[in-house]
DNA sequence: CTCCGTGCAAACGATTTGCACTATG
DNA sequence: CATAGTGCAAATCGTTTGCACGGAG
């Protein structure tokens, strides 16, 4: 299965890298409409899948219902806020996290964080050896 | 608006903490339903959104499409399987933390971690004061 | 008795999929 | 040309809600 360059696609990943935002599929696809006016919602998130599973994004499943996708493949954190829910990226010295909850942090004051490690489960990877 | 102890809301609360698990909505309602087969799924999306508010449950909003309920309410961290999605607790030293990541936690292969910080954006700061 | 909570079904929002058609490589 | 990608509409999945009835305090 080898990825195509479609007009869809390419004016997908370029209206996100252009946002530098961390628009959720619909942001992007109210954002494409304007220059592609027969595309179409599943489009972009066929396009937004594949992009991400391709390493060309990234994809943030964070809190709130919708997935967001970041034009920066980069290894980075984040940082989103529960009112409004934007998202920002954030670069910091992870050894330097335990001071930093409770403070204010690119301008967001604080209330939590979240953290969570990413595997593959002792059971899951007994099921593998099978 | 004060809370009543019904037998649903008993019975919900009992098998989640029985359950040592991050449960989801419709795995609780099948484990809740074995023991009242006429309760509906809505009454347990109800309870768990109401116990979550009232601090007896945590609420999970982690990667994959469904939320998870935690009845464990002090504070500590996830580590989540990325093959079958199970969530398991995690209380480390934060300050450890940029020397966990590609080892193992509690049996589970590491392939990443994801740190998300909550709070309130400047633009919403800003709002709140007007 | 007063309302908070329940069960049911219908509504909802985000995402996915089947299908016939289009266009890239 | 072969077959990956598209547009459309319908389907699906998790969750929420309106409503009339039931039960806790």
């Amino acid at each position: 299965m080898q990825l195509r360059m479609t007009n869809q696609r390419e004016m997908i990943l370029q209206e996100l890298k252009k946002s530098k935002d961390h628009l959720t599929a619909d942001e992007l696809y109210e954002r494409v409409k304007k220059k592609m006016p027969r595309i179409s919602l599943a489009t972009v998130y066929r396009n937004l899948e594949i992009l991400s599973e391709a390493g060309m994004i990234g994809k943030l499943e964070v809190s709130g219902r919708q997935k967001r996708f970041d034009w920066d493949t980069g290894e980075h954190d984040h940082i989103h806020c529960i009112q409004c829910h934007r998202v920002d990226n954030l670069n910091l010295n992870r050894k330097e996290l335990g001071l930093l909850s409770s403070e204010t942090i690119k301008g967001y004051r604080i209330s939590g964080y979240r953290l969570e490690f990413s595997g593959v489960c002792s059971q899951c990877l007994k099921k593998n050896r099978k």
